[in-house]
RNA sequence: GGGGGGAUUCCAGAGCGGCCAAAUGGGGCAGACUGUAAAUCUGUUGGUUUAUACCUUCGGAGGUUCGAAUCCUCCUCCCCCCA
C-alpha cells in the first residue's frame, strides 16, 4: 500500500514535503504524531492524527505516538492557546497510560509485530535537558530570523496585520524549537523520518526537519492533514454538551454512537474516508446506495457502526442501536417497562437525573410543580405551560397535552421512575427516592 | 487638553414622557413536513396557579412628574473627531 496515495484519496492530505513518497518506498521508517496529554482521554478531534498513524502502520511502517508531556507545559502559539497549566508528573503518567489504552484500539502495539506502534513521551528526554545545554546544543543551529518567519509567530507579533496580537512570551516562542528537537530525537532513536499533524502544525514540523538537516545533515519529511470542518461551518467534534470523548465515562457509547448518526449527508462521505479503514470501492458503493435511498442513511449508520465498534465494542454498538430504536422509533410505555438494566443505562446515562419524593405522587401533582419545584427540569412554569400547549412534552413516551392532568404513582415505570421528554431529543429521568 | 456620540431584553438593533415586557432581524425552544438530515412553514422566546392583572427589567446612583427606557444631575465604561 502506498501511504501517500492512500492518505490523498481519503482527503487527509493537506501538504506533504517533496520526496516523502519516494523515501517511504525505499525503507521501513517511523513517523510520529504529537498528542497533548491534557486529559486522561482522547476526543474525536484527535482521531485524524490517530488514523494517519493507523494507515502508516497498515502501509508497513512504524507509527510513533508522542505524548507531549514537555511541550504541553509550554503551550503552542499556533491558534489561540492560552496559558497552560503545568501537569504534575503523576497526572501526566496517568493520562499517558489512559491514552495508550485508547490508541491500542487503533494501533498494534504487540511485541510480535515487526512494525509495532510505539508510545513515547517527550518529557522523558526534555526534562533532563538543562537550559544551558539546550540553548548551546540546539538553539545555536536555528536563527531567530528563521523562527520569526513562521506564520504562527508572525501573527502573534505586535504590529502585525492581526490587531489583536498580544505578543508572545519567550516560552511560547521557543515552543517550535522544543518540538523540533523532539523530531531530531526520534530521528536518531527511532529512525523517524516523518512527522505528521494538522495543517496548523506545518511550521513547527519544518523547524524539526530544518534542525535535523543542520545538526545531523539528515533528511526528514513532513505531512499534514486539513483541519476537519463541517458543511454547516460549525466546529467538528463538539456538541452542546462539549467534546465527544473516547472514554465511555466521559461520553457514553450511546452518545458517541448518536454523534456519528447525526452527521449530515454532506459530511458523511468525507468522514467515512477519514475515520474508517473501508477501502475506496466499498465507500463508493455505500455512497451510491445512499443516493438511491437517502432516507435509510446508510452512510451515517455505517460510520456509527465502524466507530462505535472500534472505540467501544460490538456489544456497545448493538445496545446503542436498540436504545436508539426505542427512543427515536415509536417507543412506548410498554417498551420502557421491558428495558433491561444494560440498555436502560446505555440510553439514559448521559441524561439528567432528578430525585423526587415518592409521597408527592401519592395524591397526584400537577406537571408545573413537578417539573419546576420538585425536579427543576425547567426553569419556569411559564416555559412548561408553553411547551405543553405546543405539544412539546412527553411523559413516558406519551404526549402530555392536558395541563390540568395530575401525575400520580400510576405513571411510574416499574414503580421507580418517570421519563420526561422535551421535544424529540431531550430526556430527563425522575427517580423516586 | 478641546469637541461630539453612545451604553436597551441571549446577540444585533428600534424606541426618545403614558397605548413599552419594549418594533424588527438573528439565535434559542416547540410544532408541522421529513431521514434523529437540510430547506421550508407555523407558534413561542422576563417572572407569577391559567391573567384586558401584578412584579422585576432598558450601564450605576439620585431627582423632576399623577406617570420615565424616554426629561434633569452626578458617576462608571465604550467609540469618534480635533490638538
Amino acid at each position: 500500500m502506498n501511504f501517500v496515495e492512500e492518505v490523498k484519496w481519503r482527503g487527509m492530505l493537506h501538504d506533504v514535503m517533496p520526496g516523502t513518497e519516494d523515501m517511504l518506498k525505499e525503507e521501513q521508517v517511523s513517523a510520529y504524531v504529537g498528542i497533548d496529554p491534557t486529559a486522561d482521554s482522547l476526543h474525536i478531534g484527535h482521531l485524524v492524527g490517530v488514523m494517519l498513524l493507523k494507515h502508516f502502520q497498515r502501509a508497513g511502517h512504524k507509527p510513533v505516538a508522542l505524548i507531549g508531556g514537555a511541550t504541553g507545559m509550554i503551550g503552542d502559539p499556533s491558534g489561540k492557546s492560552q496559558e497552560r497549566n503545568l501537569l504534575d508528573l503523576e497526572t501526566l503518567r496517568y493520562n499517558q497510560e489512559a491514552i495508550k489504552k485508547q490508541l491500542s484500539k487503533f494501533l498494534d502495539f504487540s511485541e510480535k509485530s515487526d512494525n509495532k506502534a510505539v508510545l513515547v513521551n517527550n518529557y522523558d528526554w526534555m526534562s533532563k535537558f538543562s537550559f544551558l545545554d539546550f540553548i548551546r546544543d540546539v538553539g545555536k543551529h536555528i536563527s531567530v530570523n528563521y523562527m520569526i518567519a513562521k506564520d504562527s509567530v508572525k501573527k502573534r507579533m505586535k504590529g502585525s496585520e492581526d490587531k489583536d496580537a498580544e505578543g508572545l512570551s519567550f516560552t511560547e516562542f521557543s515552543y517550535q524549537l522544543v518540538q523540533g528537537y523532539d523530531f531530531l530525537h526520534l530521528y536518531k532513536e527511532h529512525n523517524c523520518k516523518l512527522q505528521m499533524g494538522g495543517s496548523d502544525q506545518w511550521g513547527n514540523i519544518t523547524t524539526g526537519t530544518e534542525l535535523i538537516r543542520r545538526m545531523l545533515k539528515g533528511k526528514a519529511y513532513a505531512l499534514t492533514s486539513p483541519l476537519i470542518t463541517k458543511a454547516d461551518g460549525g466546529k467538528f467534534g463538539k456538541t452542546e454538551t462539549g467534546n465527544i470523548w473516547l472514554d465511555p465515562k466521559k461520553t457514553s457509547p450511546y452518545e458517541f454512537y448518536q454523534f456519528w448518526i447525526n452527521t449530515s449527508d454532506e459530511d458523511a462521505e468525507k468522514y467515512l474516508k477519514i475515520f474508517t479503514v473501508l477501502d475506496k470501492a466499498e465507500i463508493e458503493n455505500l455512497v451510491s446506495e445512499h443516493k438511491e435511498a437517502p432516507h435509510t442513511r446508510i452512510l451515517q449508520n455505517k460510520l456509527a457502526e465502524e466507530l462505535t465498534s472500534v472505540v467501544h465494542s460490538k456489544d456497545a454498538y448493538d445496545t446503542s442501536v436498540v436504545a436508539s430504536k426505542m427512543l427515536f422509533g415509536k417507543g412506548t410505555k410498554e417498551q420502557l417497562e421491558t428495558l433491561d438494566d444494560t440498555t436502560f443505562n446505555a440510553v439514559f446515562s448521559g441524561v439528567p437525573h432528578y430525585e423526587i419524593n415518592a409521597n408527592i405522587l401519592k395524591n397526584g401533582i400537577n406537571i408545573f410543580d413537578l417539573l419546576s419545584e420538585e425536579a427543576p427540569v425547567f426553569k419556569s412554569k411559564g416555559e412548561i405551560r408553553r411547551l405543553v400547549k405546543d405539544n412539546g412534552i412527553s411523559v413516558n413516551m406519551e404526549k402530555f397535552t392536558n395541563p390540568d392532568a395530575l401525575i400520580n404513582s400510576e405513571y411510574l415505570i416499574n414503580d421507580k421512575y418517570l421519563v420526561i421528554r422535551q421535544g424529540k431529543k431531550k430526556y430527563s429521568i425522575l427517580f423516586i427516592k
